[in-house]
RNA sequence: GGAGGGGUACCCAAGUGGCCAAAGGGAGCAGACUGUAAAUCUGCCGGCGUAAGCCUUCGGAGGUUCAAAUCCUCCCCCCUCCA
């Protein structure tokens, strides 16, 4: 796929393709094999994947954020896993830079892109693109957080509320983050983040995404989300810890923030036993399941299958690509 | 056997006559979410009901009172100490 026209739009180059690039999506909450499926998928068609999560980026955890092994790695080209140091932050912009780096390779490849990962924010971001926001520099975004801390968030809402109301509307008094990020978007670029969204409503598909989402009940989910804790504790999870507190030992930092580290690290410092930490590890890594099925439930157009159906769904991905006419072998 | 402490909703726990279907926390359930998203935040949470409201709850059984989770009597269980 190569660009057929670049126009500047508002003072943004948007690029024009004469058709939208096909990438396949392999969505769905956390443990329900995803990986797994998309090897399947990339075996069978030419195919790269492509990390679509949060936390599989951080170079610290392979073992809790289940990053692919080194042995599927050889299998087939993974990208955009284990790459970023602790200390570093991830967010939906920067997430959707690389991945648009790395989509264009493919396609310039003629590989077919398969994005796998259960982050829904980063998956919509990438489809339907995301409102230019110049990033916010440091010093704003300490100056707001650390106002934030002092005053409390009620005060910054009422704040907002002159700034932003639209924004502030539709935040709950309480939603310090989003309520610190609308602040820092007014501070930092003079224009309500309202006004961006406005400008920019991100409302038309960037790609021909296909969607397969591999669907589990919480009920069903839960044994398997037990009995992947124990594997990972086995596969040296609680090794992966130690380690990483060695190289970073800061828990306020991005990267122990992740579900199963923070958890685990509670443990290594003492404070919790094993069995406590494994016990909140399930529980918070359940109700991140959870939030990512209410998240999934109202995407458009996901391909709704069970786990296991392997085959099938391969199947179901060829048919596609066969109408879509485009990025088979 | 004696002395003391205690039994409150799924769990922990506050409540010592009316403002109590009962604080708070946890768990559970549902939801929101355009750059921290494995994050952040919200609602519900005895039963029936859209609601007003009705019904059933504070170990059990009686009693006092206009009114009891709260006071009295007896009983059952748990914990600590003494023997």
């Amino acid at each position: 796929m190569v660009p057929l026209a670049a126009e500047v739009c508002n003072g943004f180059l948007i690029m024009s393709f004469g058709a939208a690039p096909p990438i396949l999506f392999v969505i769905g909450p956390t443990g329900t094999g995803k990986s797994a499926l998309a090897l399947q998928v990339a075996r069978e068609l030419d195919a790269e994947i492509v990390n679509c999560d949060s936390r599989q980026v951080y170079a610290d955890f392979p073992c809790i954020t289940a990053q692919p092994s080194a042995e599927e790695k050889a299998r087939c080209a993974h990208h955009l896993y284990g790459f970023l140091p602790s200390t570093k932050s991830m967010d939906a912009g920067k997430f959707v830079r690389m991945a648009q780096d790395v989509l264009a390779d493919l396609q310039s490849r003629g590989k077919l892109p398969v994005l796998v990962g259960g982050t829904g924010l980063y998956m919509r971001s990438l489809v339907y693109g995301l409102a230019p926001i110049p990033d916010i520099p440091q010093d704003i975004h300490e100056r707001i957080l650390t106002l934030c801390q002092e005053q409390g968030p009620g005060k910054l809402h009422h704040r907002l509320q002159d700034e932003d109301p639209d924004t502030a509307s539709r935040l709950h008094p309480h939603d310090w983050q989003r309520i610190t990020r609308a602040l820092e978007v007014y501070a930092a670029t003079g224009r309500p983040l309202s006004w961006w969204i406005r400008m920019h409503p991100c409302d038309q598909p960037r790609y021909a995404a296909k969607s397969i989402g591999l669907w589990s009940d919480l009920e069903v989910l839960t044994p398997f989300l037990q009995a992947r804790i124990e594997n990972m504790c086995a596969q040296g999870a609680v090794q992966e810890v130690e380690q990483a507190w060695r190289r970073c030992p800061d828990e306020s930092v991005p990267g122990w923030s992740g579900i199963g580290c923070w958890e685990l690290l509670q443990a290594f410092l003492g404070r919790w036993s094993l069995e406590e930490a494994k016990r909140a590890w399930l529980k918070n890594t359940r109700a991140y399941a959870k939030r990512q099925l209410t998240w999934f439930k109202k995407e458009p157009s996901i391909d709704w299958w069970s786990p296991g159906q392997d085959i099938s769904i391969v199947q179901a991905v060829k048919d596609w690509l066969g109408h879509s006419g485009v990025g088979t072998k």
